[in-house]
Formats: structure tokens, C-alpha cells, sequence
DNA sequence: ACCATAAGTAAGTATTTACTTGCAAAGATA
DNA sequence: TATCTTTGCAAGTAAATACTTACTTATGGT
């Protein structure tokens, strides 16, 4: 009987739930289909982690240390503000595509539990991408390259449609769905907004 | 004891689903849960509907019959296409305030049960919404009002971010969410998308 | 080689879930 | 009034769920 530790169990729960959101939809996220999924029994999922709860919630964690800070990095770089909100748009695509399951648990999980906790990290990935998203464009109009008369807040707001938009679409057309040229078509489409008359 | 009819029982069961998804999310819409808040017992609720399935899938046909068909008639009416994706945006977003556990509904449901009937019905949901958007905009090029060289298909996709944008502020902020202006901020938003140069 | 600890399991637990059954009685129809 | 259908309920059911318990054994440091 091979052992691991439990950093490495942890990493192999974690995945095994994303694998389980895509194939079979959050209902089938059972302690019973992870410990098969990751091939261990039931009863040590919980050596690693306390409750089924804590393993939703170390997912979110991934994404907020993982994504959010990738994104901060964007947002808060010398580069022009286009090639910011161009690079910044497409991190967010490539990875929603890449962890295909996250989508579904950001997406799905916080409303279906409608627990505080979740919600909040719900909200702390929501709000940061819609505040890094609005730096850009902050500062693009400081720089006076984009239209100083769009609001910030408001086409911030239509922004995080974007990255919504990929996740429902996900969800409809599962694997066919087609992400190549996502970001550039969108790119194209809010740049308009942005930029002078 | 006081009776009422099938008719009557089944609307009521719906509303009471609603309510709970609001007040308690998804998690909480049990048979027991519906029960009580109808003020019926919990085998009663299998007088009116064969399934709780099918009590989900009734909301949605609702949504199906009166917001699709609205928007429907918006899309296809004769005036100019400025005003009807304006009538038809507010439409959008006084629908999904008024009855917000259908937000949380479409969101989640699908995803979380990966129901077959489910997602055929969101997906009905979904792309007749972005397919009477994009007629609108169709029209408007046609007419000369709109830039031509605007891809309907890629203006649709990002318009459809709008009511998700909505549906997430509206599951992060509850009963707090300022949602006047919202169909105005962002009319005026994606009007820059279709102007003219 | 020893041993404490971490990682494993099988077989439980209590609780919740959607749904059924058998019977009672209200309300409509005759 | 008599009867038939519909609506109601209390008390079930089997299956599933997250988590626990009691015990075993692999592994790493001394």
C-alpha cells in the first residue's frame, strides 16, 4: 500500500473535485465519488481535510493566489494600458478554459450553499477582477488615450459580462465550445468603448 | 381544512420555490422545506407535480412563456432599433429584479444537477435571448443607423454578459443592489459599440 | 532497530432526501 | 341526497449524504 502525504493528497482531492464538477455536474461532488475519483477510501479525505466544505473553499483559495494575483500583475505593470486590458482579458479566458471545473464552482456553488463564507470569497475574486479591470482603465484615460467620459465603474461592470459570458457558454456547449479569438473579438468590441470619439 | 385546486396549488409551489431560493439558496429548496412554506404537507406536493424536478422545470417554462415572449414582441416590433434594445435591455432587468430566485435558478440549477431537460432549457433561455438581441442590431445595420462592421454574433455574446453581470451583483449584494440606472449605464455603454465612427 | 506519527481502511453513525402508501374528507356533479 | 373525484395528511420507505470510530500499517527520524 503506497502512501502520500497530505500536501500531496490535498493537490489530488482538489483535482479530483474539479474533474467531477466537469464530467458529472456539482451534484455528484459526493465525499464518496472524490475518494473514488482520487482512489483512496472515504474515510481519508478527512485526514486532509476537515469537512467537504474546506475543500471547496481551498479551491476558491487557489484561484484568488493563483489567478488574482496573475491579474494583479497585469493591471499593475509599465506596459500600455491596450496591451494591459488586451493581456488581462486573455489570462482570464485561458484559464476559466484551462480549469474548466472552477468555472462551474465560482459559478454555481456560493448560490447554491448560500454560505457567508463562500460568498465572501466569492466576492473577493468578483470584485478584484472587476477593481484591476478598472485600474487599466483608469489609467489609460489619465494617460489620455481613452475617452474620459466613459465611467470607469460602469464599463467595469459590463467587463466581468465577459468572463461570464465564457462560463455559461462553457456550460451550454461543453467541449465544442470554441475559445480561440474570445478575447480578441472582445477585445475589439470594448475597445470601442474606450476610445475617442 | 380549506382546498384548493391543482391550478392554484401549483402556482403556489412555484412561488414558494422562489422564495426559498432568495431567502435560503438552492440548497434549501427540499420537499419539506417547499411544504412548509406552501403550509401544505410535504406529500401533498406530489399531488400537484410528479417530481421536484419538474417543479424546477415549470419555473423555467415560465420564464420560457413570459419573459421570452416579451422580449420577443420588443424585438420584433417596428420601432426604430435605438429604442427597442433600449425597451428591450430594461425588459431584461426588471424581469430578473422582480423575480430574483429565478436568477439564482437559472444560474445555478442547470450547472448543479447537470440535467439533461435542465440545460436544454436553459439553452433555450439563453440563446433566444441573444438571438432576439442580435436581430435588433441586424436591423439597425441594415437600416444604416449602426456600424456595419460590427459582427452580430460577437455583439450578442458580450450583451449577454449584461444580465449575467446582473444575476452575480445581485447574488453578491442581495437586497442592497442598486439596479436603477443599471439598463440606462449600460445602454449607453454598448450604444458606443454600434455608433458610427 | 526502534518508535512516534501520519496515512490508511472497513464499517459504522445520524440525518436528510425525494417520494409512496393507505385512508379520510371536502367539493363538485348527478 | 348520493356518489365520485380531487385534495389532503400522517406515517411510512429506501437511498444517499457527510462525517466518525476503532483499529492497522507504512514511513521517516533518531
Amino acid at each position: 500500500m503506497v502512501r502520500k502525504s497530505t500536501d500531496i493528497r490535498q493537490e489530488e482531492i482538489k483535482s479530483a473535485v474539479l474533474s467531477i464538477i466537469f464530467r458529472e455536474g456539482l451534484k455528484n461532488v459526493s465525499t464518496k465519488n472524490i475518494a473514488k475519483e482520487v482512489g483512496i477510501s472515504e474515510g481519508s479525505i478527512f485526514r486532509h481535510f476537515n469537512s467537504k466544505k474546506d475543500i471547496i473553499l481551498a479551491i476558491m483559495e487557489d484561484v484568488s493566489n493563483d489567478l488574482i494575483e496573475s491579474l494583479r500583475k497585469i493591471s499593475l505593470s509599465d506596459k500600455p494600458a491596450p496591451t494591459r486590458l488586451f493581456d488581462y482579458l486573455c489570462k482570464t479566458v485561458t484559464y476559466l478554459v484551462t480549469y474548466k471545473g472552477i468555472t462551474m464552482l465560482l459559478f454555481s456553488e456560493a448560490s447554491y450553499q448560500n454560505d457567508t463564507q463562500m460568498i465572501t470569497k466569492l466576492n473577493y475574486i468578483f470584485n478584484s477582477q472587476k477593481q484591476l479591470a478598472g485600474k487599466i482603465v483608469s489609467d489609460g484615460i489619465a494617460n489620455g488615450i481613452w475617452d474620459e467620459t466613459v465611467s470607469v465603474e460602469n464599463f467595469s461592470s459590463l467587463y466581468m459580462g465577459i468572463p461570464l459570458s465564457l462560463n455559461i457558454e462553457m456550460l451550454l456547449n461543453r467541449e465544442n465550445f470554441e475559445h480561440k479569438n474570445f478575447c480578441r473579438k472582445n477585445y475589439m468590441l470594448i475597445l470601442k468603448i474606450l476610445e475617442k470619439k
